[in-house]
DNA sequence: TTTACTGCAAACTGTTTGCAGTAAA
DNA sequence: TTTACTGCAAACAGTTTGCAGTAAA
């Protein structure tokens, strides 16, 4: 039995088409940054009839769930990839649009420390580099 | 005269009441972090009779003209600042909406050299803190 | 007078929601 | 059978745009 059913269950939700299929390409896809956009017309091309506001609606509670994490890059549209334990941050390369991850523990523990001298605490953050190649 | 002026004709802009008062309030505004929303309801409360698409057109415009910063920053809606020389990123308290800057050139030296290391240049980036007040 | 600018309303994009039908447990 | 889930279409928020009128140069 696939992997994804365990994981639904899990999280308390029930096993449908459409999640098992969203879930699905979450883990196959290699670079794994989606938006609600890419997932419906990717499962229109394979034939699947879901409807885009089922996506919203999964992507919606996945997230709740703890399954994957949503970024909002300039541009618009939501972009979302599975959770992971490690924490990371993001660059953007805006010839390509490549998503390139990075986790650089310095700058994390700073953050705390600003935040922490304003007597605040960090509840989410968000840090994106758009980048280009250098020339 | 006022200053305002001069910096409207300085970019090309003719020099109209909507621009004035605009580019006003956000040198009036102590925190300057404001939205169109906030724009356009302040222009209401004073009596001046200006469209929220106006609202836009002029944001854009003056974005364009170098004038002032737009951000996205999560909730939907943009906000925008004056533009300074100094670079800065911004916390924002989720309970209050309150918007605070901060500068770290430790975190901005980790960038370049992050973005280097990948053999990429910087362009653009967005820091966003989102905090609440320590319990 | 000429041309840029404006207000209005209508259009648009990304996302959410109400509802009646459908399928998982 | 029960209740969660779905597709559809309509609603929504923030923003943009076409157009005919208005005001700056």
């Amino acid at each position: 039995m696939a992997t994804q059913n365990q994981e639904l269950k899990k999280v308390g939700l029930k096993v449908t088409l459409p999640r098992v299929k969203i879930l699905q390409m979450f883990e196959a896809s290699d670079c794994g940054h989606l938006s609600a956009e890419d997932i419906y017309k990717a499962l229109q091309e394979t034939g699947e009839d879901v409807g885009l506001a089922t996506v919203y609606r999964v992507l919606t509670q996945f997230e709740a769930a703890g399954l994957i994490t949503k970024h909002n890059f300039d541009g618009g549209h939501a972009i979302y990839e599975l959770a992971s334990d490690d924490h990371h941050d993001h660059m953007v390369n805006i010839k390509t649009g490549e998503v390139i991850e990075f986790v650089d523990s310095l700058i994390e523990q700073r953050q705390h420390q600003i935040a922490a001298e304003h007597g605040l605490t960090i509840v989410g953050h968000s840090l994106v580099l758009y980048v280009k190649a250098t020339e």
